[in-house]
Parts: structure tokens; C-alpha cells; sequence
DNA sequence: CCCTGATTCGC
DNA sequence: GCGAATCAGG
């Protein structure tokens, strides 16, 4: 396969659409994520925030190659911009408290009943929550003994129960859990913004 | 192991 | 110009 126009063109746009490379190359199809990258380095539109001059940092990893001899390329890089980019795009931020009136606090406890302070099981994000319900459903359901390295290990259910598995889904980086579930095991701590004032 | 992009260099 | 091989990292 060849660059063609609108093969290029597919590229720049997906590309431009945040697409991964390996997407790019599996809808272009005849060529790989590297032929893709590649593609998009020639173009010159490697960093996807081009925009205001200041960007890429040092990036000296290639530096020690074992594959490059002889190579004269001592040309040091004169870049040293800080990043103040305000970067406003347009992320989707999910918002983690939800319904708490912050203003109209007014507990009231039965008594006998002694026990508000919730441990954990509170404001997580409700999107996240959502997430590892849909990721349940489709969950692999492994056994203890059928857990790798790199599977989910996100119980579910109850152990006492039959109905108990782990998650089993592809972990994706070092973690232990899959991504959904990653979400709601690390706490991002703090969900309690105590204003001092 | 899965994935991501970045870089090099023979072609 | 091209892209596989490789690197570096999540």
C-alpha cells in the first residue's frame, strides 16, 4: 500500500481525532501502527499540540543506542520553554461528589444508631461505579487459581457464595486491576475537601 | 503481556 | 519516502 492522498488525508484526520496509531492502521489497512507513526513524523505532525510554539520536551532516551556506531550527532537541543500552556481542552471531568448539599448539612441520627461516618463505600465517582458494573458483566470470571499476572484480580460477589469470581479482565499497565476497576480501588483520596476557613 | 508513541536507519 | 526494528514508558 501507498500514502495516497486520502489515505494521507484519513490519517491527518483520525490522527487530528486523538486516534492511536495502531486504530489508524487497522482502519487504513496494508500497514502496521509503526508505518503510521512513521507517516506522521514525515509529516511533521508528531505532537498532537501544535499550537503555540513551546512544546516537546527532551526526549534523550534515544540517546544510547546500541544499534547506532557511528553517529555524529552532536547537536545539542536548545529547548527549554516551561510549559505554562494552559490547555484548555475540553476534557471530560468527572465530577466526584455528586449530590452531598455542602451548605445544608443536617444529620440527623436516630439513636441507637451510632454509626455515620461511612468507612469508604462513598463518593466514588458515580461514572466509575457505572464502569465496573458494565465491566462485571463481561468480566471473565476466574477462579482464584486461574489469576495471572495480568489479569484482573477484582473480586466479585461473595466468597462464600458460589457466585464469586474475579474480575479476570486484561490488566493493562503494572496494576492489579483492570482499568474500570483501577478506578475505584485507588482513592483518590481526599474526596473530603475539608474548606479551612 | 497488553498497549502507547518515538526514533533510527537500511532500503 | 518508507517502515521494521527497536526503544521507552504506561
Amino acid at each position: 500500500m501507498s500514502w495516497t492522498d486520502d489515505r494521507v488525508e484519513l490519517l491527518k484526520k483520525m490522527w487530528g481525532e486523538g486516534q492511536s496509531a495502531s486504530q489508524i492502521a487497522k482502519e487504513l489497512g496494508g500497514v502496521t501502527r509503526n508505518a503510521v507513526i512513521g507517516k506522521v513524523h514525515r509529516l511533521g505532525l508528531s505532537n498532537r499540540s501544535p499550537g503555540g510554539g513551546a512544546k516537546a520536551e527532551a526526549k534523550p532516551k534515544a540517546a544510547a543506542k546500541p544499534k547506532a556506531a557511528a553517529k555524529p550527532k552532536a547537536a545539542p537541543k536548545p529547548k527549554a520553554e516551561a510549559k505554562p500552556a494552559p490547555k484548555p481542552e475540553p476534557k471530560t471531568e468527572p465530577a466526584v461528589a455528586a449530590k452531598p448539599a455542602q451548605p445544608l448539612r443536617k444529620a440527623i441520627i436516630p439513636a441507637g444508631q451510632p454509626l455515620p461516618p461511612q468507612p469508604s463505600a462513598n463518593e466514588i465517582s458515580p461514572e466509575a461505579l457505572a464502569k465496573v458494573n458494565e465491566v462485571e458483566k463481561s468480566a471473565k470470571k476466574l477462579t482464584l487459581m486461574e489469576l495471572t499476572e495480568r489479569t484482573c484480580k477484582w473480586p466479585v460477589g461473595d466468597p462464600a457464595t458460589e457466585d464469586f469470581w474475579f474480575c479476570g479482565l486484561p490488566v493493562q499497565a503494572g496494576k492489579p486491576y483492570c482499568e474500570a476497576h483501577v478506578g475505584v480501588a485507588f482513592q483518590p483520596m481526599s474526596a473530603r475537601r475539608d474548606r479551612k476557613r
